[in-house]
DNA sequence: ATGGTGGTGGCACCA
């Protein structure tokens, strides 16, 4: 079964790369972010003609995020909970039917969380300690769960090609990178980072200044899977090429293999 | 410096 995972930066500007991208890599499960569409806008039909299921938590203009599946959803959830004054859509989960049982998929659009020091930045750490929380309990179903998502979090140094100039930023922050880790403590693991000892493996390159001819990027988007679901993993990858199309998102998809 | 979106008369906000 594969699971993708791509912040594709507003799907009707994207709907031909999104149409030609699902086709070339046949996902199973596809988390999408920043769809920057209402939910009546989204432009389902020609994702249902590919044989796809279509669960969407839009808003207008900003932020929103979907998931794409074959399999029929059982559940659908929208929203993080744990702030009921929180209007962002950033996270929508699913529930599948496999024949190993249950499948929980998170699409997620965590917070950016820039300029530091402002409410901003408040609010993506408390986003953060809202999906620990939210994670805790789900890891106490021991399912398989994947959490696909722009994470907005530069892990570690090697995740930025030039991590000198992103030390003034919120993806970089000791507090975004600490918030990430005690995620992946609680037992979650990043399948990318699992997968490959390589380096310079980035998921997003800025649209300014020449950032994907010169491969300045940074790799902050991920699939972080429960202990049930990393015990199936048998490859990841990251669908790089996707960035030099036509009108690219300025991030990638991530993909990875789980037995099925 | 670039790009998507929304609500306009040109521009603001978000990344």
């Amino acid at each position: 079964m594969k699971i993708a995972t791509w912040n594709i930066n507003g799907v009707r500007a994207r709907i031909g790369n999104l149409i030609a991208w699902l086709k070339e890599s046949d996902p199973d499960i596809v988390c999408l972010q920043e769809i920057k569409s209402a939910n009546e806008q989204f432009p389902r039909l020609e994702i249902e003609a590919l044989g796809y299921h279509v669960e969407t938590n839009g808003q207008k203009g900003f932020n929103g995020v979907a998931i794409l599946s074959k399999l029929k959803f059982d559940e659908v959830h929208r929203g993080l909970p744990g702030d009921d004054a929180d209007e962002h859509a950033r996270f929508i989960e699913g529930v599948f039917s496999t024949p190993r049982g249950a499948l929980r998929v998170v699409s997620l659009y965590l917070p950016n969380g820039n300029p530091i020091g402002t409410e901003k930045f408040s609010y993506k750490l408390g986003w953060m300690a809202r999906l620990e929380r939210w994670a805790t309990e789900r890891l106490a179903l021991e399912e398989p769960l994947v959490m696909g998502g722009d994470y907005n979090v530069i892990p570690e140094n090697g995740d930025a090609r030039n991590p000198e100039v992103w030390v003034n930023d919120a993806l970089f922050q000791p507090e975004s990178r600490q918030a990430l880790r005690r995620l992946v403590n609680l037992g979650f693991t990043d399948a990318t980072r699992a997968s490959t000892d390589a380096k310079d493996v980035f998921t997003f390159w800025d649209y300014q200044a020449g950032a994907w001819q010169k491969n300045n990027g940074i790799r902050i988007d991920f699939q972080m899977l429960s202990p049930e679901a990393a015990n199936l993993l048998t490859s990841a990858s990251v669908e790089k090429h996707v960035r030099a199309w036509e009108k690219p998102s300025d991030h990638v998809p991530v993909a990875i293999e789980l037995a099925a």
